[in-house]
DNA sequence: CCTACCGATCGGTAGG
DNA sequence: CCTACCGATCGGTAGG
């Protein structure tokens, strides 16, 4: 998935630079914001020269653009391979797979950055929600009324009460930088939003 | 050059700039962020001169600082209020008023800033989670186990669990610039996060 | 001659 | 309060 068209032949310096400046721009960016951002600090952590960012990659916007369109893609792969696991994993399992994975260093920050640039730029914050929340979400939807002894009506309101049960609490703390949860303590609170879940949306008992 | 005396506080004029300033200040940070912001068209917005915005703040951080103090002191002030009126409205009721006022213009672009400074400004973030989300949620897990009808055994649980039942979704999407939903469908959405709520919380019925 | 790259520097802007 | 201006910084580019 070529960020940029080729322009030039596919010589390997090219491709090798490319892939080495995008790897430290996110680094870059996500530290620093996109003002924040300096391409001679970036172009030297990357080990290159600041031309070569230039000529890879046109402008301080584009490789933005280019940083979060892979840093998407790569979110929307986590959010694919988490739909894919609802098939084999129970309810637990997903949510211990959802926190680890939403909670993580490279989720926490990317998340950051994109709703500190929402204003800026719109597209790419409303791009990450539809493709990586937003698809677990609709996979969810879709996933738990087939599962046995739950009862869902609404699939999409039941989809994102299991999510936020899941993760809210750990996950908006963590948006504001506070301390972050241990892995066990993550996993209790997941299980415990997992039952809650289990109680609210359970087949038998409370009938309307 | 600045002659002005440290006798501040009590001149009127400066007392009305300086509310003028904070007020344009907030508007400005807020739609730019901390290093997009411009102290020319801050000040120009404000209807003052750039020389008085630093005669009063001192620079740009200064400002930035005491405007988001104002902002987390006005979080506070609604948090408390949302905590009082647990004593007299019900869940339905709390969840109405919280949706309402995460969701305002007031919120949503306040925590889109304090996320997005928070690299910049780790304890203004900070101090915003304690005392506002923070505070709620506190109070929410004194409250819940008083009421009628819940069986609360883990109070910070439920009380997490009730606040992102309620208003997830919505915060979540609203952060990412993603389309705000209508008052009205808005608080379709918090009732059925109270419904499942006390599903899940309920005193009586499914034993484990 | 071309592509990739570097040292050096310019035009424009921002905080102060 | 305004204009003017500084020291510094930064995105982007020309020469080699």
């Amino acid at each position: 998935m070529p960020v940029r068209p080729p322009a030039t032949g596919e010589d390997p310096r090219i491709v090798r630079s490319r892939a080495i400046i995008l790897a430290a721009a996110h680094d870059h960016f996500v530290a620093h914001g996109y003002l924040g951002a300096n391409i001679d600090a970036l172009a030297e952590e990357a080990g290159v020269s600041k031309r070569t960012v230039y000529n890879i990659y046109g402008g301080k916007e584009e490789l933005f653009r280019a940083v979060l369109d892979r840093a998407i893609g790569i979110a929307e792969e986590f959010s694919r391979e988490l739909a894919d696991a609802m098939a084999t994993v129970g309810l637990e399992g997903l949510a211990v797979r959802l926190v680890r994975v939403l909670l993580s260093d490279r989720v926490v920050p990317l998340r950051r950055l994109l709703i500190g640039e929402s204003r800026r730029f719109p597209e790419l914050a409303a791009a990450y929600y539809d493709r990586a929340p937003g698809l677990v979400m609709r996979t969810l939807a879709e996933h738990l009324p087939t599962l046995p002894g739950l009862r869902i009506d609404d699939p999409d309101t039941a989809a994102a009460h299991f999510a936020f049960l899941v993760v809210g609490a750990p996950l908006d703390r963590a948006m504001f930088g506070e301390q972050r949860l241990g892995d066990t303590e993550l996993e209790r609170a997941a299980l415990a939003g997992v039952a809650a879940f289990r109680r609210a949306y359970a087949a038998a008992g409370n009938g309307p």
